[in-house]
This record gives structure tokens, sequence and C-alpha cells, in this order.
DNA sequence: CCCTGATTCGC
DNA sequence: GCGAATCAGG
């Protein structure tokens, strides 16, 4: 298989959106799960959580000035694995894993990186900083908006190939299952979801009825539906 | 064991 | 450019 635009397409939105490579793999179909990683990497694509790179160190104390860096790494492998004895493996590692890895809701932004407002624009809505959402989305597919949505039936779908920055990309549902979509809202002007979704995401949840749209909610009429 | 992403390197 | 093999952490 080829990385056709809109494999391309398809493979960035996943990424972007929070999918592991393997599902990305998974969904774009006859490509392995490296073959999503390489070409992510090829395209630029940031590394999002990865389990490797949890350690990050700057000052890099190197106390050791003799460092002798090896020939070469891999220039040949075969029967060269290091012995490794190991003998005794004392702790168990029985991890009880009910769930597969499916964010149903994948919060892009924790409280500590909320939109950083770096200026504000006419009218008063803010402005983020571009490396807070994806400029870049040349693909404006030609679809028909839908300009409010009041019944919560799925009729109009928004696919994962009909996301575009001018619509609410807040997933509904699992990714995978037939009915997955995204809200498909007209987003609310700086932020990659809706004015409802936006609610969602970067505030807390008010527990009881005390409605209040405090904090960072600066367009025009907050609709509360 | 399973999973994850990162990296390398032959093609 | 591509992706299997490998690495490395959870």
């Amino acid at each position: 298989m080829s990385w056709t635009d809109e494999r391309i397409a398809t493979l960035k939105k996943m990424w972007e959106g929070g999918s592991t490579a393997s599902q990305i793999a998974d969904e774009l179909g006859g490509v392995s799960r490296n073959a999503v990683i390489g070409k992510a990497h090829r395209l630029g694509l940031k590394s999002r959580p990865s389990p490797v790179k949890a350690n990050e160190k700057k000052p890099a104390p190197k106390p050791k000035p003799a460092a002798p860096k090896p020939a070469a790494k891999k220039v040949a492998k075969p029967a060269a694995k290091t012995p490794a004895p190991a003998p005794a493996k004392p702790a168990a590692a029985t991890a009880p894993k009910a769930d597969a890895a499916i964010p149903s809701q994948p919060l892009p932004n924790k409280n500590a990186d909320l939109p950083k407002i770096v200026s504000v624009g006419p009218g008063g809505f803010l402005r983020q900083g571009p490396g807070d959402q994806q400029a870049p989305i040349p693909p404006a597919p030609p679809r028909r908006l839908v300009p409010a949505k009041p019944s919560p039936e799925i009729a109009d779908k928004t696919s994962l190939l009909d996301l575009s920055d001018k619509v609410c990309r807040w997933p509904m549902g699992h990714p995978g299952e037939p009915d997955f979509h995204f809200c498909g809202e007209a987003v609310n002007p700086g932020f990659p979801y809706c004015v409802e979704h936006c609610g969602r995401a970067y505030q807390a949840q008010l527990p009881r009825g005390a409605r209040r749209p405090p904090p960072p909610l600066p367009f025009g009429g907050p609709r509360v539906r």
C-alpha cells in the first residue's frame, strides 16, 4: 500500500486525535504499526505520550569524559546477543488488564496547558500560540456543515475524514465502532471544539446545576444547551 | 507476557 | 521514502 493523500490525512488526524499507532494502522489497513509510526515521524508529527520517553534530562551530567563510542551498533547481528543470564526474576508482573487502551474521551488539554492566551483579537476572542493547534489542514472537504444539531441523532455524523479546522473535533463514541463520529458542530474560533465541548474540555465539570460559564469562553454568545 | 512510541538502517 | 527489526519503557 502506498501513502496516498487520503491515507496521510487519516493518519494525521488520528495521530493528532490521540489514536495509537496500532489503531491507526488497523484503521488504514495494509500497513503495520511501525509503518504508521515511521510515516508519522517522516511527516514531522510530534511524539505523543510515549511510554519510553517519560524521562528527560537536560543537564545530562557527564562525569565520564571517556565515553568511547562503539564502532557500529547494528552492522551485524548474527548470534551476538548478550547472554544476559538474569537468573532471578522475583516480582511478578501480573497486571490485570481488562480494558484495551481505547481512550473514550481523549481530553486534549489538561488544566495545566490550557489554551495559552497570547493575544486578544478584535471582538475579544482569544488567540492561541501556533503550537497549540493544528494550523495546516489543507484539505477543505466540500461538505455541508450543519449549523445546529439539536437532535441527538447521528444521521449526519461527522466522520474522521470530515474533520477540518472548522468543525468540532470532539469524539463521540469509541474509535472503531461503526457509529463512531465527531461532533461536527461549528467550532469556537481558536479552539478545536464547539462552544459546548469547549466547556467540557476546558473547565472542571460543575457538579450541580450551578451553571456558570466563567472562565475561558470568550466568544460572543455562549449558548447553553 | 502484553502494550506503547522511537530509532535504526537495509531496501 | 518506506517499514521491519530492534530498542526501551510501562
